[in-house]
RNA sequence: GGGCACGUAGCUCACUUGGUUAGAGCGCCACAUUGACAUUGUGGAGGUAACAAGUUCGAAUCUUGUCGUGCCCACCA
């Protein structure tokens, strides 16, 4: 035997980073160095946001699609992955804030100022950018690092600014005095994807506005009501319906009166409380809505931008925290007399997703984007235009059709599409890109430059941050002249978690099909979440977070990959657990150690003809590559996975590796080693790169560019793999017969198998009898006859079962023996079966029925035997 | 309230168009052990596929209903 000069045990922290080293030396991450024939296949990294370092969901991300990319890589593509980093706007200013808060703080923003806090963000977030870039690395994402991107550099602003300038004069972009969704706390709005809602206690009051007005409304914000302007009912609701057209003058004892509308409207349940509906415009987005429907009513804003009541709340309640103008006029209502009913109900309370502080409808100057406006020169809105990317492609053009896998998202975002509101874009935070808009007295300027002149002010507000990650796609890839735009786009594959689809998702498709009347990618594939074992969300508060960079010190990064991607269904959430990374790691060092023994077998002789073993092995890895690659392309990770396990575990080392010691060919170990080797390398690509080294692969012959292999329909064997497989089931036999003779034979059973495989076959099973009949601790007293037509065995008796339970055990097969040929034959004197069935199906019972009954002939023998022997 | 999933072994999950005896990993039990690998090997126990009805020669798979679970959206006056 050669002397084997790896480890016993692979040690990745040995090999990852070296490895990657050369990866990125070598140049072949980046396309350019890539034939120039192959088709152009880029992904975007989706940008992880600079507020922290990288948990477990990115290392999935990062498996699935580096596997993807080495994958198409070796297929000869020119693949590129562009990295790049989001600075998330809200949410990293947020959390430096909050920071600050922790520290002691009040308000940063007062007592730093603009250009101090944007330093310390800025700060923070090239910090956390360089560890997130590290961590990329580790995982070993083959990524050009040439092409690296951020959506706040100088080229992502630039594009940015043009973008918003062009949808500013196509009109797409207006300024609208609308009801926000206001955090105090952050001083700025928040989309309505950034809005959680918390259950909560609170009281329903129900009151009347005063003595005179006849219908009684329910409320658990009484302190918004002093900005009520009207009540709405059902219109066929008799109680209240004669009032409708009407205005009533109402005192709510704040030195004002209200005038309070009656309107009809149809979505007011009548069922519902008091089956009459307060309207406050100012302080309800659906309120909001019926204001715009009968301006007449008219709108009074009594909470301002700071928390506490306007001066249009009335003298008495200017200036009051709302919670204490709550109870003010509470108590008020108390005293009027006016109050009906106060119960405990469990409502919905709209949360900051990044302050975590309650959200206020408050309304104020936003900027909008219009998605119900018609597009200048498309003729439709971005509505549709966003519709038809993901149904009949834009325009009705197929190629321009994205296809969203699993199938199932393509409802739920159009379900979304249709409920679609206009996009707030603007923030009041200062990290951010700036919104590109002068003013001038009643002169409003947009462009990428400030206008000439003096007096020109830039508006403060910055942008919703998925304006500019809504651009990745093309702003990566340098719109519009540069050559990568024109190779690259669209790109041809893209994943995400489901719970950013609409956040994300839905803001590519806008803005490519606006602006480059394309789609933004081919194929977009949908995955899950990751859940502890016990399938909680992983969090900071629950203190269950797993970090990658850990896994990978004690466990390396194959191991991490597989366990990521191992028992994951597209778009669903999955589980994950350290028995899974374990079974991973085993898994790596099998493959380690299969590959160490190959290697140490390279100067054995060749045999002249390849075995039937060598056959089979060769034969099913056919099988393995056909189905491997197709998994591939259908992004069935978990699947190369599993099949890939079972290949090398149960057949290449359980069974080939054994068989093959009888006749080694080292000629054919190198060939699956090697085929093995480039298959796994997508999903476990440093440990594969290590063993390929060592096969002597030198320099630029790195396994990262090696070719994909295509099955050779030539090598499958079906006579062999037949044989291999009746070999197989001859070592059950055997196994399964040797209890009848434990007691005749002594210390040894003597077993004679009866089979027509041929001499070939013989040596073979002997080897096998050593591994799977533990007949290895006293070979020297094992012998084996080749006889005409079968094998004889010496096998020794440790560890059979006891007799009493092979009795048991034979009685129970008997009876399931007897049931299966019963059931066969009833199905077989079913006239429709016989009539209606595929013949080859007919035959398959008829065979099965004469093979069980000769089972339970034997299985009926044996019970005899047992039965003699139990005396 | 609207929508989307799901319910398979003790646990986590597969089963690609309905077709042999429903599979795997973990866990459990028994056995083995200087040979590439204890990060190992060989076996075993364990399932009325949530429940019910229907379609079919045949259903875990298709339909309907019931029960249960998860998620998303809307609303919560």
């Amino acid at each position: 035997m050669q002397k084997i000069d790896l480890p016993r045990a692979y040690d990745p922290k040995a090999y990852e980073d070296a490895i990657y080293t050369e990866w990125e030396n070598s140049g072949f991450f980046n396309p350019d160095n890539l034939a120039a024939t192959g088709e152009p296949f880029a992904i975007l990294m989706p940008p992880p946001n600079v507020t922290g370092v990288l948990h477990l969901g990115h290392a999935l991300e990062n498996t699935l699609m580096d596997s993807k990319a080495r994958f198409e890589r070796m297929l000869g593509k020119k693949v590129v992955i562009i990295p790049g980093t989001d600075h998330a706007a809200l949410p990293t200013q947020a959390r430096v804030e909050n920071n600050l808060r922790e520290a002691g703080m009040k308000n940063p923003r007062q007592e730093l100022g603009r250009e101090e806090l944007l330093r310390q963000i800025r700060e923070y977030a090239d910090q956390s950018r360089s560890t997130i870039l590290s961590q990329i690395r580790k995982m070993g994402t083959s990524c050009d690092w040439s092409r690296l991107a951020y959506t706040f550099d100088e080229p992502r602003s630039k594009i940015v600014n043009d973008v918003f300038v062009r949808m500013f004069n196509d009109g797409l972009i207006y300024r609208g005095y609308r009801v926000v969704n206001w955090s105090v706390l952050g001083q700025s709005t928040a989309s309505d994807d950034e809005v959680e809602y918390v259950e909560q206690e609170a009281t329903l009051y129900t009151f009347r506005y005063s003595a005179n007005f006849p219908i009684p409304i329910a409320t658990v914000l009484p302190e918004t009501k002093l900005g009520d302007t009207a009540v709405a009912v059902h219109p066929d609701d008799a109680r209240y319906n004669k009032y409708i057209g009407q205005t009533f003058t109402v005192d709510v004892g704040a030195e004002k009166s209200l005038k309070i509308h009656v309107l009809g409207d149809k979505s007011v349940d009548s069922a519902y409380g008091t089956g009459a509906l307060g309207v406050t415009p100012a302080h309800s987005a659906t309120d909001f809505e019926m204001y715009q429907q009968h301006p007449e009513i008219g709108l009074i804003p009594v909470i301002g931008a700071d928390g506490k009541m306007t001066e249009q709340a009335g003298k008495s309640y200017a200036g009051l925290p709302v919670k204490q103008a709550r109870e003010k006029f509470v108590t008020w209502l108390k005293d009027q007399g006016l109050l009906i009913k106060e119960e405990k109900i469990t409502h919905n309370v709209a949360v900051s997703d990044r302050f975590k502080d309650e959200i206020w409808p408050i309304p104020m100057e936003q900027w909008f984007i219009d998605v119900n406006k018609q597009v200048p020169g498309k003729g439709r809105s971005l509505r549709v235009l966003m519709r038809e990317a993901v149904t009949t492609g834009l325009g009705g053009d197929k190629p321009k059709k994205i296809s969203v896998a699993p199938d199932r998202f393509t409802k739920s975002y159009l379900h979304w599409i249709d409920h679609l509101h206009d996009w707030c874009i603007s923030r009041q935070i200062w990290w951010g890109h700036r919104i590109p808009v002068w003013t001038r007295g009643e002169e409003v300027y947009s462009g990428t430059t400030a206008p000439e002149g003096e007096g020109w002010k830039q508006d403060d507000d910055t942008l919703d941050t998925w304006f500019s990650s809504g651009m990745w796609t093309f702003s990566t890839l340098g719109w519009p002249d540069n050559a990568d735009f024109k190779t690259f786009h669209p790109t041809a594959w893209m994943q995400m978690g489901y719970e950013i689809i609409y956040l994300w998702m839905a803001r590519m498709i806008l803005f490519s099909a606006y602006l480059l009347d394309d789609i933004s990618f081919k194929q977009v594939y949908i995955h899950g979440i990751l859940r502890d074992k016990d399938g909680r969300k992983f969090s900071k508060s629950m203190k269950n977070g797993i970090d990658p960079l850990e896994v990978i010190a004690e466990y390396g990064t194959d191991a991490l990959r597989l366990s990521v991607i191992k028992g994951i269904a597209p778009g669903n959430d999955a589980r994950f657990s350290y028995e899974k990374i374990k079974d991973s790691r085993n898994f790596i060092n099998k493959l380690w150690n299969v590959s160490r023994y190959i290697l140490s077998m390279e100067d054995k002789e060749v045999p002249t003809e390849p075995s039937f073993a060598d056959r089979w092995i060769l034969s099913r890895l056919q099988t393995v590559t056909k189905n491997v690659t197709k998994d591939f392309e259908n992004d069935q990770f978990s699947r190369v996975a599993e099949q890939l396990y079972d290949f090398v575990w149960h057949e290449l080392a359980d069974w080939y590796l054994e068989a093959a010691k009888v006749a080694i060919n080292p000629k054919v170990l190198r060939t699956v080693l090697e085929t093995v080797l480039k298959l796994m390398h997508p999903v476990a690509p440093f440990v594969t790169e290590a063993i390929w080294k060592s096969m002597g692969h030198a320099g630029k012959d790195l396994l990262l560019v090696a070719e994909w292999p295509k099955a050779d329909t030539k090598l499958i064997d079906a006579a062999a793999e037949e044989k291999f497989q009746k070999m197989q089931e001859l070592i059950v036999h055997i196994r399964n017969i040797r209890a009848e003779y434990q007691v005749a034979a002594g210390n040894w059973v003597d077993v004679w198998a009866e089979t027509d495989l041929g001499p070939e076959v013989t040596p073979v099973v002997e080897k096998l009898a050593r591994v799977k009949l533990h007949t290895g601790m006293a070979a020297e007293e094992n012998s084996i006859d080749a006889l005409a037509g079968g094998v004889r065995l010496m096998i020794p008796l440790a560890g059979l079962m006891d007799v009493q339970r092979e009795a048991e055990r034979l009685s129970i097969q008997q009876a399931e023996l007897i049931q299966q040929i019963e059931s066969i034959k009833r199905r077989l004197s079913t006239e429709d079966y016989v009539k209606k069935a595929p013949p080859a199906l007919i035959e398959r019972d008829r065979s099965q029925l004469a093979s069980k009954e000769e089972e339970l002939k034997v299985v009926q023998e044996k019970i005899t035997h047992v039965e003699k022997l139990s005396f």
